[in-house]
DNA sequence: GTCTATAAGCAGATAGAC
DNA sequence: GTCTATCTGCTTATAGAC
């Protein structure tokens, strides 16, 4: 597989890509070898502890990531309805399109990857504040902020496995061109 | 494991709890056999082609089980409104109160029981047509009841996700409360 | 830092006795 | 119809040469 020698960077991002289309359980070292260009052996070199490490990885990465295209427009200056705006851009881009699984839901099914899930519903939670924080400054009590940002988050999710049972994102891309009016109406 | 000598459509029903609690890829022989009190062998008499027919055994289990709970009390006679808040009862026994995933989700995940999405997708679309149906008799235009029983499906469907996230059914319940409500309002 | 070779374990699946 | 024993292949993980 020729020395590649790609920034650690860019095999994180190589890692979270299989990830996030196979799951944990489902991404074997073989498939991540493959992704990364890098042989089994190395990729225990870059991290020791194996699949774990990788993870571990790629869920900074991702963290960072979803920091950079969903937290980031929520918390920017304007109205809030912009910023609603922005953060479904950042979301389409987040999870590909709605190709993309989310990882919360893919490492939520198997069994290994379940220890992962206690952070992970540390960035539900703070999702869930980010949006009920714009809803308050645009005019909805804080009870039901907090009640329709849950509903978004389902919103989210819930199209994101309609993507994959029907094999098609038209349900995923309605529901995030609908999502800032239905959260401010 | 003691001769339990299960009647086949016990057998079925216990495997059908291991494959929503585990996934495909995850409900391993070991621990179907477990669940079922049956040796391998057992279950190799039992389903010649292994975990494949069993998975179509079980799928066809959840057919009826979701023809039973959810789509019949929407094709009962009655108000809109009730036969709704009827499926929403139904979902709730059908899901566990939110503890056992969904099959079009776990199925979804993996990479082997990707063959068996083109027929759980069929009811998906079934389960919007029903939902549609009711909406229609009950006032709305056929495009807006079919948009609403989408999302009826992206609510149960993300509400689940969230579910096993932050382990928690309380977000779970509250959709199921208010979506009679929503699809009607 | 990458490779080849290999270990150890578990997966799904089968053969044949009872 | 269930059992024990076994096979094959793939999984994660390690050892050691270059």
């Amino acid at each position: 597989m020729a020395h590649a020698n790609l920034p650690k960077e860019e095999v994180v991002e190589r890692l979270m890509r299989v990830f996030r289309r196979e799951g944990f359980d489902g991404a074997s070292l073989a498939r991540l070898s493959e992704a990364t260009g890098l042989g089994r052996s190395s990729l225990y070199h870059h991290f020791p502890r194996g699949k774990e490490d990788m993870a571990e990885a790629v869920l900074a990465a991702v963290r960072v990531r979803f920091d950079r295209l969903v937290l980031s427009p929520l918390r920017a200056a304007g109205p809030a309805r912009g910023r609603l705006a922005a953060m479904t851009r950042g979301l389409d881009e987040f999870y590909a399109a709605g190709q993309d699984a989310c990882l919360t839901e893919l490492f939520g099914v198997g069994t290994t990857g379940t220890q992962f899930v206690s952070r992970l519903s540390g960035s539900v939670a703070t999702a869930i504040e980010a949006i009920a924080a714009v809803l308050i400054e645009g005019g909805l009590a804080e009870e039901s902020a907090h009640r329709r940002a849950e509903d978004a988050l389902v919103a989210i999710q819930g199209a994101l496995v309609l993507a994959r049972a029907t094999a098609s994102t038209a349900v995923f891309h309605r529901t995030l061109a609908e999502l800032p009016d239905r959260l401010l109406a």
